[in-house]
DNA sequence: TTGTATGCGTTATCAT
DNA sequence: ATGATAACGCATACAA
């Protein structure tokens, strides 16, 4: 790149001081400035191709402009999350119309040299969105009570810490009644990761309630887990089939995890929905397309990052915390993978 | 945030110059510090839990420490490829290892306000990686012959242009040879999308030249167009059907756009490969796990992104242009959608 | 071996 | 209405 041109340039091609470039370029209410020399430092800027130096403005107005998206996972299964690229998209679209940036980065707890907090105290970024956290997570809470602008997609156990979610137990509370208002009693459960993740404990517990409330006991034995990856939803779907429960539906509370186990199923020439209902939980964009088309939970991704943005940003720009959780609608999308009523 | 602590603060905590912190924790080679004060700068550095201001730093070296990674395409089309998420890692597995960052951005061309030039003109980004690129581009040939350090993934019709790609023409070739190696001569063609598109323009003549090498007369009736999503593939599969033409096997430019057209085969009770024979292109993630299995060309997308990076922070550190293409090898992956042999 | 002085490109506070 | 000038936090050529 050829040397760019700066403020003085654009002064001296104008025939000002850099002073009054800078009011022109910033529109500054206060001053009055002549017509004339408004479109001499205009006309003079667009002959220059003048743009200011991102790095100068950041450290004289002590911002970066720029929003951190971090994901509290190891890179492999951050970037493994079919939802992400919705929830950055929100992010992102945001982040441009106000003028900021987006830098994205996988930051998994217990790492030293690449903390969540060396991006404050750096001063690489602004405000942080993080997604993901696990429920206990020391240096979120640390953050938050020294005022670092940070908004959570997801929730901790831990309050008033702004945040961004939808009610997963209430979601797979919704999910399950489905199964059960299908006739099925037997239903398995395959957990979408480890329950330290709190998405997890809740999707849980809504299984758990919906069992409940229809008088049906629930029971550990039908219970599983995944690790967010086809391959474990793969495994977990095998578990199931070589054990002596046989579940005429199952619960996965993970699209992706669904994925794998769905090809145990294929394997094994075991139809779905004909010989056991599978219902999902995300609703990751290629759902709809599977065969067959999986019943699954949806979760606004785009908005869940477009809202933890506007939050953030406005955070930053009015310096006020958000007072109030977001907490998102979800809906129950029925397809093929769970049929229709059993005799 | 708390305010942070400088320079300064840690050299009156250490009782010495501003100069000296800088040496010391720059790890200045000329200079010979004696111990004791090293020591003493660098404890003053901890317990004030010292870090350089990113934008500070960046205007006096005048670098950003930021990678930009674009893609050429609007918002939805960009975040919904499957296979971006990899090329990511890669990028910024190795940006972090040297200390860069990245911002990830869709900038569609012929966006006013937001180009790839405004990124380099307000020095955002040190460089560039851009994927997907249309066949033309002047864009990116003007910021090229501009010295910007800009990396392509992907190929455009100008010579010169660094780039990582794969050679998009060669592994179509394979993966139509495989189909005639299993006794089909009647193979239709969806292309990944429109063929401005290098990488289309170029699977598309492999099909072609595997046809021909066999004696398989090409056939314009036999090529559909997809435009990278499932739903073009679902819509294309029922053009295909719909028509006279009965192929015994169709040769799909990409897995995500195969995802559409599986799904036409399954509502119309279509077998894979029993009925017809499918073969994608990508490796998405989940190819391997659909019902059947996706046969595909996998693509080393992480590698990808790896080597985008390495070239582009090289260009950056060494001040010296990459003189080599770098095209990586694909592989045929043979599942089950194709099928064995033809009686 | 360490300190002084200067510059990086902006924005913003003062005078004029 | 416009122009000097200071300040932001850091790195470094030069001086001591």
């Amino acid at each position: 790149m050829n040397k760019r041109a700066t403020a003085k340039d654009v002064a001296d091609a104008a025939g000002v001081s850099r002073t009054t470039v800078s009011f022109v370029l910033n529109n500054i209410e206060g001053m009055r400035i002549s017509e004339e020399t408004r479109q001499k430092v205009l006309q003079a800027a667009e002959a220059l191709n003048y743009h200011p130096d991102a790095s100068a403005r950041s450290m004289v107005k002590g911002k970066t402009f720029i929003l951190g998206f971090v994901i509290r996972q190891e890179p492999d299964k951050a970037y493994a999350d079919l939802l992400l690229p919705e929830v950055m998209r929100g992010i992102s679209e945001v982040a441009s119309e106000h003028g900021y940036h987006m830098i994205f980065k996988p930051v998994p707890p217990e790492d030293e040299k690449n903390s969540l907090t060396t991006l404050f105290l750096e001063h690489q970024v602004d405000g942080l969105i993080v997604s993901g956290p696990l429920s206990k997570d020391q240096e979120i809470v640390d953050l938050f009570n020294a005022h670092a602008p940070i908004i959570l997609q997801g929730r901790i156990d831990y309050p008033n810490i702004p945040s961004v979610d939808i009610n997963n137990r209430k979601a797979a509370e919704k999910a399950v009644n489905h199964l059960i208002s299908l006739g099925h009693r037997q239903i398995a459960f395959i957990s979408n990761a480890s329950l330290q993740y709190s998405s997890c404990k809740d999707r849980l517990s809504g299984y758990r309630r919906a069992l409940e409330n229809a008088g049906i006991i629930y029971d550990d034995a039908l219970v599983f887990y995944g690790d967010r990856t086809p391959d474990s939803g793969y495994q977990a779907m095998k578990n199931i089939l070589g054990s002596s429960l046989k579940p005429s539906a199952i619960f996965i509370a993970s699209d992706t995890v669904a994925l794998g186990s769905l090809n145990t199923l294929y394997q094994q020439n075991i139809r779905v929905p004909e010989d056991i209902a599978i219902m999902g939980f995300d609703d990751i964009p290629l759902s709809k397309h599977l065969a067959p088309p999986l019943s699954t939970i949806h979760i606004p991704a785009y908005k869940l990052g477009w809202n933890a943005a506007n939050l953030l940003i406005n955070w930053l720009e009015q310096e006020e915390t958000p007072q109030h959780d977001c907490i998102l609608e979800t809906e129950l999308i029925v397809r093929e993978s769970c049929g229709s009523r059993q005799k």
